[in-house]
RNA sequence: GUGGUUGUAGCUCAGCUGGUUAGAGCGCUGGAUUGUGGUUCCAGAGGUCGCGGGUUCAAAUCCCGUCUUCCACCCCA
């Protein structure tokens, strides 16, 4: 057969591990230096934690595990007669691919409740997996890196976590836009027209701004069935999005009052801070419908540095009020990040922003021209192992020329040459790669150079 | 989930409207150099043309299905 993996899923190479483990050491850096401890939780959730906490569409997007066993012996048969996938899929599976970091996390605060201290940091970088359809950085199982504080409402994690967005990209050196907005300030438009029924159509239209355009905001908002005068009100709004003419508009709205208040404050600890990176307010700011209900948040590359790569959002996040009330712990408020690694790497590769790979960390390659001659080879590679030094030996009594070459495409340094006239007089023969030079070593000598 | 796109040697790609033994560059192996790599020269190996079916005297080429890739929606990292 054929070897081959599904779609959406990836192999990494040697080389894309070094470069991915600088990216996830980088963030894991200063989530750590934040207090931040890391967790791991199980590939497979129950299905009940999963479904329904994304949505309708998120359900279909979940990867289902098949019960073990014969599961289709245990189902109704007048089930399976209907052919209605949604009464079946209970019968036969119970598990599920984790989606996202978030809900399981809350899921496990639940379940270790007595056990945590709060407010409780923690941080987690797993795969996850989405029935999705795949395109360029969106992918079926990729890795999200998150951090969480869970247990407080105090602003200043909010003020912690764009710090954290600036440092990791400013160690990453990619320049990026740290967005910030408020949910009630979004909810606050809504209730400024009174159509507080059509908050989640304004927001989905509006969070397409930097896609579609004034216009095109304009359009959904019609198709939405906004009323032409509120439209256009809305359309002032977004044509002034600074901080100052939104409260101008929206103050008397006490949602939008609220969510100011909480940018302010944000800001306000953040002002005598040094940050690397841009960060905005931006009321187009949307994530999507997802369970934020305070300050959100969202990182995108500094357009006005790069404008080569187009590439989605590099991370996001946000304030959650009740994500435990599902599990039944209530009152525990959480606030959030996430880093997309998957387009960090992208991004990274874009800019030729990895760090040079040291192509080996072998110190030197131990040649031998024949039997006798492996045999002194693999007991100088245990000497010298033993010494702490990095080398290796070729497995083989091969011609030098295929050595030297092995040695040269892997960027090896040095290269210790065992022929008949090294064993006779114990002196070995140490090449250097870089200008070809050789000279004649006791082993001794060889150690001293090397450690 | 909807519409489109892609698949030829290890890699990057040619192969026009169907027509003999499917090509190139790079890489790989061997030799020039029987103990010296990264340069050069010479030679060689390597392909179920994604997979399955169909049309035809004849299919890499046309048609259908399927998988994969990428793109636009949807949504999202």
């Amino acid at each position: 057969m054929k070897p081959s993996i599904p779609k959406g899923t990836r192999d990494f190479g040697p080389e894309q591990v070094r470069k991915r483990n600088f990216i996830f050491t980088t963030i894991e850096t200063v989530f750590t230096k934040y207090g931040f401890a890391r967790i791991e939780t199980p590939a497979m959730e129950s299905l009940d934690t999963l479904t329904g906490k994304y949505g309708a569409e998120g359900d279909q997007l979940l990867f289902k595990v098949l019960n073990n066993g014969d599961f289709l012996s245990k189902v109704e048969p007048s089930l399976l007669e209907d052919k209605d996938s949604s009464k079946v899929l209970p019968n036969i599976s119970k598990r599920g691919l984790r989606y996202d970091l978030t809900v399981p996390f809350a899921r496990f605060v639940v379940m270790h409740q007595n056990e945590i201290q709060f407010p409780f940091k923690r941080f987690q970088i797993q795969p996850v997996w989405r029935a999705d359809r795949p395109q360029k950085g969106r992918y079926q199982e990729f890795y999200q890196c998150d951090a969480d504080v869970v247990g407080s409402n105090s602003l200043v994690y909010e003020a912690e976590l764009v710090q954290i967005y600036d440092e990791v990209f400013h160690r990453l050196n990619i320049p990026v836009t740290i967005k910030i907005n408020h949910r009630q300030i979004l909810f606050g438009i809504a209730e400024k027209l009174g159509i507080e029924d059509q908050f989640q159509a304004i927001t989905v239209a509006i969070d397409k701004m930097d896609k579609i355009g004034l216009s095109g905001v304009k359009e959904q908002l019609r198709m939405a069935g906004l009323a032409t005068p509120h439209i256009e009100w809305i359309s002032e709004l977004l044509s002034q999005p600074n901080l100052e003419n939104v409260e101008h508009l929206l103050g008397d709205s006490s949602a939008a009052q609220e969510g100011l208040l909480t940018i302010k404050t944000v800001f306000e600890y953040l002002k005598r801070t040094s940050l690397h990176q841009q960060i905005r307010f931006d009321l187009t700011l949307a994530r999507g419908l997802s369970y934020y209900t305070g300050c959100i948040f969202e990182v995108a590359i500094d357009t006005q540095v790069i404008n080569s790569i187009q590439m989605g959002s590099l991370g996001g996040g946000g304030r959650y009020d009740n994500l435990t009330g599902i599990f039944g712990l209530s009152g525990v408020s959480g606030v959030g990040i996430s880093f997309g690694a998957e387009r960090i790497y992208d991004v990274l590769e874009a800019i030729d922003g990895f760090p040079p790979s040291t192509a080996s960390s072998l110190q030197l390659l131990i040649c031998s021209l024949d039997q006798k001659g492996l045999g002194e080879a693999f007991y100088i590679a245990h000497i010298l192992r033993e010494k702490g030094i990095h080398c290796d030996l070729y497995p083989d009594a091969a011609k030098l020329k295929k050595q030297l070459k092995f040695a040269s495409d892997r960027a090896i340094p040095y290269c210790l040459i065992l022929g008949s006239e090294e064993l006779a007089t114990q002196l070995y023969t140490l090449k250097n790669m870089d200008d070809g030079s050789q000279a004649k070593l006791k082993l001794s000598d060889l150690i001293d150079q090397f450690s």
